[in-house]
DNA sequence: ATAGCTGCAAATGCTTTGCAAGGCC
DNA sequence: GGCCTTGCAAAGCATTTGCAGCTAT
């Protein structure tokens, strides 16, 4: 019999229109099962190929959007030249920590924004991100 | 003699430990003359041509960094693959218009962050960024 | 004079794309 | 079978760097 994680994923995959292809399978059960977690797409291409599972960066990199897409991971930019992908699709904050380049979520309940001012004129809101860039001092 | 602006931006650039050289005053002039700024090293880049300064695109690159470890200006990361530089270095956050890249400032007194958790482990908080992003509504 | 700058072009790092071969329905 | 996917390699961007020549002090 087919083993239950792996159902899920096929079911995540069908639910966003997304074929359930050998390498969409491998990337879906590495983000997603266990906890939420913040990867880069050449991150979770050295994981996936020390699983042994054979998939190309440049299908990593298709992969990721297509997941972005559909909803099921959050893209976050906290540098120049090098996204993150973010599992956790919830409404929620991030630690940043410079040098390391360490992303820790903050749960959204952990800061309260206050008064917004109004979006200028003809736009609207899509998202407020907060991002609190911490360092090692100084040894 | 010599004109007001130009000696205000010498002096700036002493300030900084910089020497004055023809590249960097023209910058400077470009950026800190008139009203608070958010360039990208390419807009600053065009902009210098079109007043006739001649200055590679990688002095421009140098010269923002330098300005930037000086704290002349701010670095604001929204996009993935693209940096801004900010005139305004005091504390403040912005509003970022998706499909444009316009960048715009909130003062630092219309958002009012509450509580925000303690930093992990050992590490301290170098800076806390909001980012709102918005976006024309679909005609 | 000399330490610091600049410009060019090449190199880099991340990401995207074109297209032929392969896999899912 | 037909359409969607994949992989590779090449292309694309934004940015950085090496180094010879120029410039401020």
């Amino acid at each position: 019999m087919t083993s239950r994680p792996f159902a899920a994923a096929v079911e995540t995959l069908r639910g966003a229109g997304l074929r359930p292809t050998r390498q969409r399978l491998s990337l879906a059960r590495l983000l997603f099962e266990g906890d939420d977690r913040h990867v880069t797409a050449e991150q979770l291409h050295s994981e996936a190929e020390r699983e042994g599972v054979r998939v190309s960066l440049a299908t990593v990199y298709n992969t990721l959007h297509q997941f972005t897409d559909a909803g099921l991971l959050r893209e976050v930019v906290v540098e120049a030249g090098r996204s993150y992908f973010d599992t956790n699709t919830a409404s929620h904050h991030h630690f940043f920590e410079i040098g390391t380049g360490a992303l820790t979520d903050i749960p959204a309940d952990q800061v309260s924004i206050g008064a917004l001012p109004a979006a200028p004129d003809g736009v609207e809101i899509d998202s407020v991100d907060v991002i609190v860039r911490v360092k090692r001092p100084a040894h």
